[in-house]
DNA sequence: TATTCATACTTGACACTGTCTAGTATGATT
DNA sequence: AATCATACTAGACAGTGTCAAGTATGAATA
């Protein structure tokens, strides 16, 4: 996990998302611009075009960021929990109270980049996948066959309107 | 069908419409703005706002038009063909290169305002009909139950790819 | 007939956007 | 020590939506 290239100078690639990040959870995701998020990040208005291609590049990157950290907070307390229905559910609100930056893109098909870029799409995979464990889990019964996969998308697109 | 309100100098609302549908035509619907229309139809840049509200609602405007067009079209080949499969076919065809415009946002669903625009919903499910009953007449013997509707639905969806 | 009023525009200004272009600093390569 | 690519900064530009103020005209009212 060393610095990718070379001659790093604070981490602006990070800089960058945390901006876009903040300014998301404030005023949504229309609110972004690159040039906001380089005001936000205090760079220059170019700064931005050097690590991501586009605005949809930098919410692509942020949903993915999302789906990860979503997916491994889940996983953790759907193993380590002894009471994972309610954990789970506590931990899903808290991950969407504490990271309504990520939040607030990962549920917006239309601009989280899950069809465009792959990354994101494997890192929405990967979410998915650990809701099925937490379906297969309250019902194990289910847990093969078709009715597996109808809960935990129903939850899925549940949870958006819900929080 | 006497113009809609009173003092009808030309008729803006339609300038308007039709240099939408030009620009769409030679640049896609991309290239679309308020300016950019108005600047085409010869007007004011403001003139566009008092008939349109939005980007969107221009090109909600132009798929509604343009599925009623193709309903009706449809419908009339569809009735008074003796060969309606080709006859139909060639129909479509036409319609897609006369109409470039209209078709160029009438299968994008995503700017079309098919799930925003309730006119447009209502012209665009007018056109699904008439290829339901295209879909009857080429094949009554399904003509009643579920793959009544999955024919069209295909022909709907795989037309888009294909011209 | 004269006054008022709403509608349909025009015109100009503004801040903001993405993009192009040129310049600078710095670490890596030779 | 010279060269080079990368990661920026900085300025300018055209295009965009939006606000605010002005004009013309037909309709309503008195």
């Amino acid at each position: 996990m060393t610095p990718p290239k070379s001659h790093e100078h604070p981490d602006v690639k990070r800089l960058v998302l945390d901006a876009a990040i903040e300014i998301i959870a404030v005023d949504g995701p229309d609110a972004l611009s690159m040039r906001e998020v380089a005001r936000r990040a205090d760079i220059s208005h170019q700064a931005p075009y050097h690590h991501f291609t586009d605005r949809a590049g930098i919410l692509a990157a942020i949903s993915e960021e999302g789906f990860r950290a979503f997916a491994a907070e889940f996983r953790a307390t759907l193993s380590s929990s002894s009471s994972p229905l309610t954990d789970c559910l506590r931990t899903y609100v808290r991950f969407a109270m504490e990271h309504k930056g990520h939040f607030r893109v990962m549920f917006r098909s239309d601009i989280c980049g899950v069809e465009t870029h792959e990354p994101t799409r494997a890192a929405a995979d990967e979410a998915f996948l650990a809701l099925l464990d937490f379906a297969a889990l309250v019902n194990p019964a289910a847990a093969q066959g078709p009715d597996a996969i109808a809960l935990p998308a129903l939850l899925w697109s549940q949870a958006h309107g819900l929080a």
